[in-house]
DNA sequence: GTCTATAGTAAGATAGAC
DNA sequence: GTCTATCTTACTATAGAC
């Protein structure tokens, strides 16, 4: 039983209605801009022109050019995030137990599902985003700790806490050197080295080992 | 003999020059909307209403919003790696050779100093900056985590990058979770926790010993 | 739903007098 | 160096045709 769930806006074939292709249309131009120019430095005009679209659509589907953004964002996260949790499950249904191997499963899928996003993720991770972006992209992160410490099992005090922030980090840290690696080989020899670091702090930490927790 | 140098920008006695009372007002009335409303929330009508001062005299000494800002952080982060590196010279100076161990009493100093300048801390960790901020910020942990690499003597390839990154993270973090605390009590034991994690890491790590090494 | 045109507003930036 | 007045840009919002 998996309970990972789908990403909300599924990149699958094509559909024709004319909604599905205006609001398409305005997020690839967006994306491509952003790529190009950052988020300050590109307007709303630029974006509808290259969309061939107009302002009047782009409010209507997106509220203003900070939904845009966040739209993109939450496609490319949610993208990553459903890819990981699929993996893991799948790693748990075939009989791994122990929390650190689910974990370093995850973060293997996790860096090469980033790798392959590489030229979009770069946008959301070297470039600005709109007013108040970091505290959203905290809260997501956050929220990504939690659904760490429940997998590792780890006690819910500072320690505890620290430890899987720092997981979360290093893995965090691995994906933004993974983007800029043009080879996957490149991208390849830092996750080992990242996992490699998490499982020598694994080893002394309060981790659980897959027998029933006090938390989860 | 000490490798530290100054910050740009002295806190010492008032220097009552016009300049220096007009760029300290507009600085401080700057740094208290920040605080309150963020970067983007905060407007140049608001900073030069509250400073008594004109927009004239912003753009003259900051030459926009921007630059004061970025003043703004400068200045802190300045204090503060003036403050680590002397400690960090001292403890040299008191014959302290192992890098881990110069590296501990570095830490600390780090941790200590962001607990006491936690509120215009907050500003720069918590907040929203000017647009491509995020870019400065990095390039300035970049040279942070190079000082680091050299005090370590770590090997300059892709592990050792990674472990001197990991470290500067995870001090990182437990300077952004030193800063929430309101009690040192509380902040010390967050120090303890960060650096026993950094030094059990360190001790399967590639790490130099004091010996002189390739580099630095 | 989609689009054009346009009014309104906010705020960053500049010029030039003093 | 300081200040006021003004310019310019760019996002927000809306009305109304299709």
């Amino acid at each position: 039983m998996s309970t990972a769930t789908e990403p909300t806006r599924t990149r699958g074939p094509w559909q024709w209605s004319r909604t599905e292709e205006t609001q398409r249309n305005l997020l690839d131009a967006a994306l491509e801009l952003f790529i190009a120019n950052g988020y300050a430095g590109t307007s709303i005009a630029e974006i509808v022109e290259r969309a061939q679209s107009s302002v009047g659509s782009l409010y209507h589907h997106f509220g203003d050019k900070a939904g845009l953004y966040l739209a993109l964002w939450d496609d490319w996260m949610n993208t990553q995030e459903y890819f990981v949790k699929s993996v893991i499950d799948r790693a748990r249904d075939s009989g791994v137990t122990l929390a650190i191997d689910l974990y370093d499963a995850g973060a293997r899928a996790f860096l090469q599902a980033a790798w392959r996003a590489r030229e979009a993720g770069r946008v959301f991770f070297d470039l600005d985003g709109p007013p108040g972006f970091e505290k959203t992209r905290r809260a997501r992160r956050d929220r990504w700790i939690d659904y760490n410490a429940v997998l590792l099992l780890t006690d819910d005090n500072a320690t505890g806490r620290l430890t899987v922030a720092v997981f979360t980090m290093i893995i965090g840290e691995a994906q933004r050197e993974v983007m800029r690696c043009e080879r996957w080989r490149d991208a390849e020899l830092v996750s080992d080295d990242a996992i490699a670091m998490v499982r020598r702090l694994g080893l002394g930490a309060a981790i659980g080992n897959g027998a029933p927790a006090a938390r989860g």
